[in-house]
DNA sequence: TTAAATTATACCCTAAAAGGTATAATTAAT
DNA sequence: ATTAATTATACCTTTTAGGGTATAATTTAA
């Protein structure tokens, strides 16, 4: 199984607007209409999810998901 | 059933980068591994989308996902 | 230190994404 | 105008994401 990266722009992207919104994972769940489990393999990094739950929850924050350029940063990080 | 949009952000990059680089559905589908019916539905604006599946087009183009804040003109057109 | 709250892990189930194939429509080339 | 190539649509199957619930671990508050 692909491991999980906590790290993923996503992953912090989630993490830190929902702590910095002083928020739990459980009312965050409730506001954004995922469910629980999503918001936490989502914070937790898991590898395959669906862009629209993603989009459910950035939205949330003004948010939402794009293409953009791969940074160098990223690019160290990908073999690992 | 949610309509499918052929011009959001993800599927707009997808159709231009293939063209620019004058290449086949087909020919992406083959060099990035992906099915050839994921490419369509990514070009055609599929709704639901698997990020890891998205970004392994993506990356071929040198991009992935990330989220950004959501443009003026993107909030004109949601409600539609 | 304990208790409460929050977060993480494990199980099962259902719904739907992804892929294959076949066919139709559209576009490009001759 | 015909033909060939490319793209779009439809049907079916397999795989798996997402959700619910229960439990364990971790963090926070008292």
């Amino acid at each position: 199984m692909k491991e999980w990266d906590r790290h993923n722009a996503i992953s912090d992207f989630v993490r830190t607007s929902r702590k910095d919104s002083k928020m739990t994972q459980s009312e965050l769940s409730d506001l954004t209409g995922v469910g629980l489990r999503f918001v936490r393999d989502l914070e937790q990094g898991k590898p395959n999810l669906m862009t629209d739950k993603v989009n459910q929850v950035l939205l949330f924050f003004g948010h939402q998901l794009t293409p953009t350029p791969i940074s160098d940063e990223t690019r160290r990080n990908m073999g690992e």
